[in-house]
RNA sequence: UCCUCCUUAGCUCAGUUGGUUAGAGCACCUGACUGUUAAUCAGGGGGUCGUUGGUUCAAGUCCAACAGGGGGAGCCA
């Protein structure tokens, strides 16, 4: 008989008909229930067995055995579910030695401890929601640009230009390490690696969507991206994924448009296809909290969080203005800043937070900031009073795990580009193919990346990124 | 990379001022019971106290180094 997801039993409601299901075992009470899971949804589907059956084959249905069961769906006569399904045959499928085994329903393994069996948390509750919610957001992502026309560019892995500057890189090489051929001055000679030249994992796709948004006008990105930067921190992956659309005709605002309304769109979207799972992990962010201080308790539940991130407007403000809302706060005021706040400096984690977590209590996008704190491809602003220079860039800030979104407005004036390109110290013969496109039909651009996690960690309120990426790659932890 | 805290049974954690044989709950095993909901009840087994070195008559406990992890910072998405 076919195999009925467990998801759909439930949904149904319906009772008196015949089916099989198949899952895993998550507990097993009294030698007749068992709770079956077969990763559809949340919810267990709770199947009885006949006391007749043989002990043999009780005997293996432990937690984590998988097992075939063939019965008739009816009203359940317990209390905690609608429906359970009475079973006729059970067939055991593959056994799970409980004595080896280490995930029991009743043991209360950490969030750390789950991370070193990273291969078996997929079958606990929380992992499960987490991950349901990541696959959903990462369709929604395409759902959203591919409902507005744009492009889903593939951009290179493996990459020559490390011009960006977007942090340290992983290299790729074939030659022997412990003697690679070299040059008469002793340096490595990567005329003979595999692709003739120094190569390495991508830092960011941004600037191949560029030369993608000026054919195709709307692309976007998303795929892995990495950076060997020693970071170790509940928000940085040395493997992540990113989303980097880019436009063509958009200006700043129209840039600060799209990202707000795709974040949104992202957050409805999972609202609205992961009710449960986002139930499940709002009470276990409550049953969390509970262990801290009344202070440092959030104000809001995960789903209050979330609807209220969507049904309000991100606040927008400039560089200029957040500098000036620091200086006047009474955090300033009281010396609470551990880094001094003047205009220039590059605003620290605890400035960010400030304003997003206690000035506005909502996601705010900052803008304009000084030229001499961003990269060289971002728009010079114009008409800025000397030593105050500005580019047209914006950071979303969230609550919580700070920057989300980084972009800017492109610089699309030839001349302007390499003259800052040269002042940073940046390869502009190397960099031809990019400056082509400000040579053949320039036009003003736009275009931003969003860290995937970071917006899988906003939505299910994971503290800890490690926890929302299947197998995290952090220093000194490749496992799996 | 820096600051800080942590590492004791399969898991979550106690362990007093350095002092006899290392504790609990859950899990696991054995048995009982059977409409349970983290099932329940009775009994049982389970430890190189992260690693290495040091101080001491004596170290889970004090010191150092190293490894791993948490929280914070930097860098960033």
């Amino acid at each position: 008989m076919a195999r009925t997801k467990i998801k759909d039993i439930l949904l149904r409601e319906e009772t008196g008909y015949e089916t099989t299901v198949k899952g895993w075992v998550r507990s097993f009470r009294n030698n007749q229930f068992i709770a079956l899971n077969d990763g559809s949804c949340m919810n267990n589907l709770q199947v009885v067995i006949d006391l007749n059956t043989d002990s043999t084959l009780v005997r293996m249905i432990t937690p984590g055995a998988a097992v075939a069961i063939t019965g008739t769906v009816l009203p359940s006569q317990g209390k905690g579910q609608k429906v359970e399904l009475k079973a006729s045959e059970v067939t055991l499928l593959g056994a799970c030695n409980p004595e080896e085994y280490p995930l029991q329903l009743k043991n209360r393994p950490s969030l750390e401890y789950l991370r070193e069996i990273a291969h078996l948390r997929f079958r606990t509750n929380t992992f499960g929601a987490v991950f349901r919610v990541r696959h959903s957001l990462a369709f929604a992502i395409h759902k959203f640009f591919n409902d507005r026309g744009f492009v889903y560019l593939h951009t290179p892995i493996v990459t020559a230009s490390d011009a960006e500057g977007a942090g340290e890189t992983f290299r790729v090489t074939t030659l022997p390490f412990d003697h690679p051929p070299r040059l008469e001055d002793g340096s490595v000679n990567f005329e003979e690696d595999f692709f003739g030249r120094s190569t390495n994992l991508t830092v960011s796709g941004q600037l191949e969507a560029e030369l993608g948004a000026m054919a195709f006008s709307e692309v976007y990105t998303f795929g892995p991206t990495f950076r060997a930067e020693n970071s170790n921190t509940a928000r940085h992956l040395a493997e992540f994924w990113m989303i980097e659309p880019e436009v063509a005709f958009n200006d700043l605002k129209d840039n600060m448009d799209l990202a707000e309304a795709f974040i949104k769109y992202l957050i409805g979207y999972s609202l609205e296809h992961n009710r449960e799972d986002l139930e499940f992990l709002a009470q276990r962010l409550l049953e969390e909290e509970k262990q801290k201080p009344q202070q440092e308790r959030s104000e809001m539940g995960l789903i209050e969080k979330l609807e209220f991130v969507l049904n309000h407007q991100f606040e927008r403000i400039t560089y200029t203005e957040a500098i000036e809302i620091l200086l006047q706060s009474p955090a300033y005021k009281k010396k609470k800043f551990q880094y001094d706040v003047k205009w220039g400096i590059d605003m620290q984690s605890e400035h960010e937070r400030y304003l997003v977590e206690k000035h506005f209590k909502k996601p705010v996008i900052v803008t304009n900031y000084p030229a001499a704190i961003k990269a060289f491809y971002m728009r010079q602003d114009d008409d800025c009073a000397p030593g105050r220079e500005t580019v047209a860039a914006m950071d979303i800030l969230a609550p919580g795990i700070g920057e989300i979104v980084g972009g800017s407005q492109r610089e699309e004036r030839l001349e302007r580009l390499e003259q800052r390109m040269k002042d940073m110290h940046i390869p502009v013969e190397e960099m031809y193919w990019y400056l082509d496109t400000r040579r053949f039909g320039t036009v003003p651009h736009a275009g931003f990346g969003l860290g995937f996690e970071r917006i899988v960690q906003f939505v299910t309120g994971m503290t800890n990124i490690r926890d929302v990426i299947p197998f995290p790659r952090t220093p000194k932890n490749a496992a799996f």
